[in-house]
DNA sequence: AGGAGTTTGTGAACGGGAGAACAAACCGAG
DNA sequence: CTCGGTTTGTTCTCCCGTTCACAAACTCCT
């Protein structure tokens, strides 16, 4: 039984993405074509889809790796191995053809289909997201708004009301949901994603500043916007830090007490 | 000149920082300690200090590795040697003193002092960020918000006045401002970040869904939110499809047509 | 004081990703 | 048809990060 009611696992859910444990003891299994693409090319793919949108809405019909990567933001090298995990879709000599890759990619994402998506906890941050424009452009469609808050319910927002969090489980049924949003307070995210879970949810973003523990087979993102903010912190410190003790002037605007 | 005026290189800014071009030329300047410490700790030296934080609002005075590693969601080797780069900060046999390991990552992070920040584009997720409590509590102060667009201009949020763009370089000045985060639109990105960095900010954090080029020296790291759900949705699309391959039932709702 | 039990800090093995470099393949001109 | 120019796909090497395993160091009990 790998029902969602499993017992809950302490695995890490800090990106390692939980594959299923289902690995070895698997029987004559028809074993999945098992292209796997490494977990640094997919974190790029859909950064390449957004540049290949770009060309193709400036009408290019053909690229090189080289504008691609540049439009991209990496090396070209990198974009040329990356994309050969997906299969040969270039061609030697000419480059590549941005509408053709551009559904490869999609494909292999997942994005021509659009995903069912519910959004937990609408405050600050919930809003935002509800009403982002770039989910639902993206091969994405919010289904559901919840809010444990009864002062939120009802409420509405970006064309669909916030529900109680109680309907939870028949939401998530009724429109097939397989990925969940959570933007609640960190103190309720982990209670939140149980809940999630049991309804029937495997991929999880979650927003709030928490660790979460989820069931193996269960995919968890963490967004936190402090942390980057303190790596950033980190970085500007040792850069200030460093100007000093090499006693280089630093720019007006870098100086720091 | 490392001035934030120089040309701009076409440089990844896909989160390797850039480190001072300052390498191999430099004389026999004093250098820094140089206890380089691994970006991939950097980046949880945070999680671990809200680990600590949550311990000791619970009152806790030591703890172990095991159970730091476990608040924090992480191995416990790994945890001990991200710790080693810091210094030797624990006792064998007792463990940490969470007090004084709480603020011996604080002060290597750098958010023991604090932070001024400006926003820029106050939109929806520009609004959610300002009210957001997590950037004030932990060592940031959001010091100007910036709009471009009149009709935004003048509106109060969070107790601080939405002013026009135009005023970043005398606020990045007067302020002393080296972190700026951007919530504008794609297309405005790039030249947001430009004027950002001729005003004197070095380290940029940026949700809009743009590769930017900044000039070395400069940080950016990069937040994007459909991107994160493009990773989940490859995943949940490869966790169906094998599901599938292998004929074992899927649970109920995880089906997908 | 001594020994058993814990827990840290680190050396070493291992795996994965990044980048350089090159052979294979394609186009177009003559 | 052949040849030069171009661009992809892939191999190889290096480096970073993770994990294991263990010696060193500390506490507590007898």
């Amino acid at each position: 039984m790998t029902s969602p009611r499993s017992p809950r696992t302490g695995s890490p859910a800090d990106g390692s993405h939980g594959r299923h444990g289902a690995d070895g003891v698997g029987g004559p299994s028809v074993r999945v074509p098992e292209r796997g693409i490494p977990e640094a090319t997919v974190a790029r793919l859909p950064v390449y889809l957004r540049a290949l949108t770009g060309l193709s809405e400036r009408g290019t019909a053909t690229c090189s790796s080289e504008e691609l990567a540049g439009a991209a933001g990496v090396n070209s090298a990198k974009l040329r191995k990356d994309l050969s995990y997906l299969g040969s879709y270039g061609t030697r000599g000419v480059g590549y053809d941005v509408e053709y890759l551009r559904y490869q990619i999609a494909r292999e994402i997942g994005v021509t289909q659009d995903w069912p998506v519910v959004i937990v906890g609408i405050g600050n941050l919930g809003h935002a997201l509800a009403k982002y424009s770039g989910f639902s452009s993206r091969g994405f469609r919010i289904v559901a708004l919840l809010d444990a808050d009864p002062r939120r319910q009802g409420e509405e927002v970006a064309g669909l009301g916030v529900r109680p969090f109680e309907e939870v489980d028949a939401l998530v049924e009724r429109h097939r949901v397989a990925i969940g949003v959570i933007a609640t307070p960190a103190v309720a995210a982990q209670e939140v994603c149980d809940r999630l879970v049991a309804a029937g949810v495997t991929s999880i973003l979650n927003f709030a500043p928490a660790v979460l523990s989820v069931p193996e087979g269960v995919d968890v993102r963490k967004v936190d916007l402090s942390i980057e903010l303190q790596i950033l912190a980190y970085h500007e410190q040792r850069k200030t830090l460093a100007d000093v003790l090499d006693g280089t002037p630093v720019a007006s605007g870098a100086v720091r007490s």
